[in-house]
DNA sequence: TAGGCCATCTGGTCCT
DNA sequence: AGGACCAGATGGCCTA
């Protein structure tokens, strides 16, 4: 809950430079394919060099031919390496993206100066019971908008907007929040399912009528 | 010291 | 092939 004293940065760089030794080593004692046999290719007896210049000179090509082999596997452990630096980089600004967006959220969400900073769990249950919130006290004064004088409608909606507001917004089981509560938060998926298609159709409407509500709200004032 | 939160790495999967 | 996304693992920091 407490904010970070460790800059991002300064972790970053840590494992940025994490040691790849290991790895290295072990790609270097990779064994190497088998070498070709020595019949297949090379000097047949009775060419014009002698037997010891033959053997010398097969001995110098599979020495070659291991030494590229080993450049080859270098490469591509090289190549992989690189791969995956970039793949950490790309996943490391992915989350600091998503640590913005975060920050953006929690920026809009009312909360006091001197609270701590409220942790990502938290910025969404907050985001969620805040979002239920304002849109049941829409309803409720679209419900009213009929009988109650401009004086009413602007008391009645701060009333709410404070009731709802008292509430602990960021407890996954706060009075604030639906019948289809914040568990779902670990299973998004289930929420939109716990949803009735005539439920969701009762949702849509609601919604409708929020928007609705702030257009005739906005003419008022 | 245990537990919560966080940043990062990593390998797998899916998509373009 | 390469990028995006995801979930598990790991290790550091902080607080009760």
């Amino acid at each position: 809950m407490s904010p970070k004293t460790e800059s991002s940065h300064s972790r970053s760089e840590r494992y940025l430079y994490y040691d790849v030794s290991d790895e290295e080593d072990h790609s270097l004692s990779l064994p190497c394919s088998p070498a070709p046999s020595a019949g297949s290719e090379g000097c047949s007896v009775g060419e014009k060099f002698p037997l010891s210049d033959c053997r010398e000179s097969q001995s110098k090509r599979q020495k070659g031919r291991r030494r590229s082999q080993v450049k080859n596997e270098v490469t591509v452990i090289k190549q992989k390496k690189n791969r995956r630096i970039k793949a950490n980089d790309r996943e490391r600004n992915r989350m600091h993206n998503l640590n913005s967006a975060l920050d953006a959220l929690r920026s809009v969400l009312p909360t006091f100066p001197d609270d701590a900073k409220l942790t990502k769990i938290e910025t969404l249950r907050f985001a969620h019971n805040y979002i239920w919130a304002l849109s049941e006290t829409l309803q409720m004064a679209d419900h009213s908008l009929f009988n109650m004088t401009q004086q009413g409608i602007a008391d009645s909606f701060e009333k709410l907007s404070k009731t709802c507001l008292m509430v602990d917004l960021t407890s996954p089981n706060s009075s604030c929040s639906s019948s289809s509560d914040w568990d779902s938060l670990y299973s998004p998926g289930s929420q939109s399912s716990s949803h009735s298609p005539t439920e969701m159709d009762d949702l849509r409407s609601k919604s409708t009528s929020s928007l609705k509500y702030t257009d005739t709200f906005s003419e008022f004032i």
